[in-house]
DNA sequence: AGCTTTCGTTATAAGTTGTAACCCACTCGA
DNA sequence: TCGAGTGGGTTACAACTTATAACGAAAGCT
């Protein structure tokens, strides 16, 4: 049962990371600012405290979102073979850069993510095990490898370190793919 | 000819990057403050403005800085063939997991990297290739392979997202450099 | 109706980056 | 050797930031 002060809350907690997100998108994690997204509400900038106890437990609420949404774009792929994961995974991350580097980028010295939010991770990477459990042996051996290798070319997709080089970043990525057929 | 002021100006700007370093290996490009390396270097804050024009350039020439290490990591690496370039560039990344993500990590969206900093990329990416062209044909492609695959390993390694998982770095890293060749 | 919880406000503390103005010392040329 | 100019360091300040405290008002519950 929800009362009409938790669904408020609830709702002014869903604004807020959705600004959140718009701001992450344009300048980047540490360009992240309470006041601003305060702002934009149309409140002050201690008022946002009272749905977010710091700044960083706002970004752990958009962590554990980015790995909400991750999980649901995975589970959305029907027969799991690898490619397909592949290829969701690609577009997932193309969806949102920073999304995709709030989660898997540099790490904060310091920073623990929480439990439930490794918990989706680790679900995620069931659904590769899967995958890769129907192409032969080894399945677990062949997802971490799977991960590392679409991680590899994401980030680096991403990063734009591919920009100003010959490299057709798809076609690097299908031909990646098929390597771990 | 260098004047004492020049050589002056070195050694603080030299010392200021050191102690940059540190506070970044500490909490992250983020958490870097020029106030706290001034006070480090026993001068107020605004004194630093007289030697670097900001911090996003502090950030550049550690930047800067990092991939001529990196450089130099991979150029004393004597005979090129690509599993001792693997090597060192594994151990130079595990020396200071910041420098890595300095360079390779998040992207700060609107920030271009200085053109020389490219040019050394391209250097050390040189130096990958004519690896790769000593075992085959096709060099530039599977110099670009190694670089993603392992570059996906490292980063997933340097940020900790191994840990908690029955994985052991380093032999997967072998076992991927073998995959190269 | 009245009581309590919660929300939003202003005020404030302690940081940050960066600029401006001023002083002092060092360097360099006449 | 002395005077002028350059460059380093200081304090003061503006405009931000996160975060807390204290207060008022509104909404919900009994």
């Amino acid at each position: 049962m929800t009362t009409p002060r938790e669904r408020y809350r609830a709702q002014v907690r869903a604004e807020a990371m959705e600004k959140a997100w718009e701001q992450i998108a344009a300048s980047g994690a540490p360009g992240l600012s309470l006041n601003a997204i305060a702002k934009q509400l149309g409140m002050t900038g201690p008022a946002l405290y009272r749905y977010f106890a710091s700044r960083d437990e706002l970004i752990t609420e958009l962590i554990r979102e980015g790995y909400g949404s991750l999980e649901t774009a995975v589970a959305a792929v029907g027969e799991a073979d690898v490619a397909a994961l592949a290829g969701a995974l690609r577009a997932w991350a193309l969806a949102d850069r920073q999304r995709y580097f709030l989660m898997y980028g540099t790490p904060v010295p310091g920073y623990h993510a929480p439990e439930d939010t490794r918990e989706t991770a680790q679900r995620i990477m069931d659904r590769l095990v899967t995958a890769c459990a129907k192409a032969g042996p080894d399945a677990e051996s062949r997802a971490l490898r799977a991960w590392t290798r679409l991680h590899g070319l994401l980030s680096l997709e991403l990063a734009g370190h591919f920009s100003g080089m010959p490299v057709d970043p798809a076609a690097l990525f299908e031909s990646e793919v098929e390597s771990l057929g």
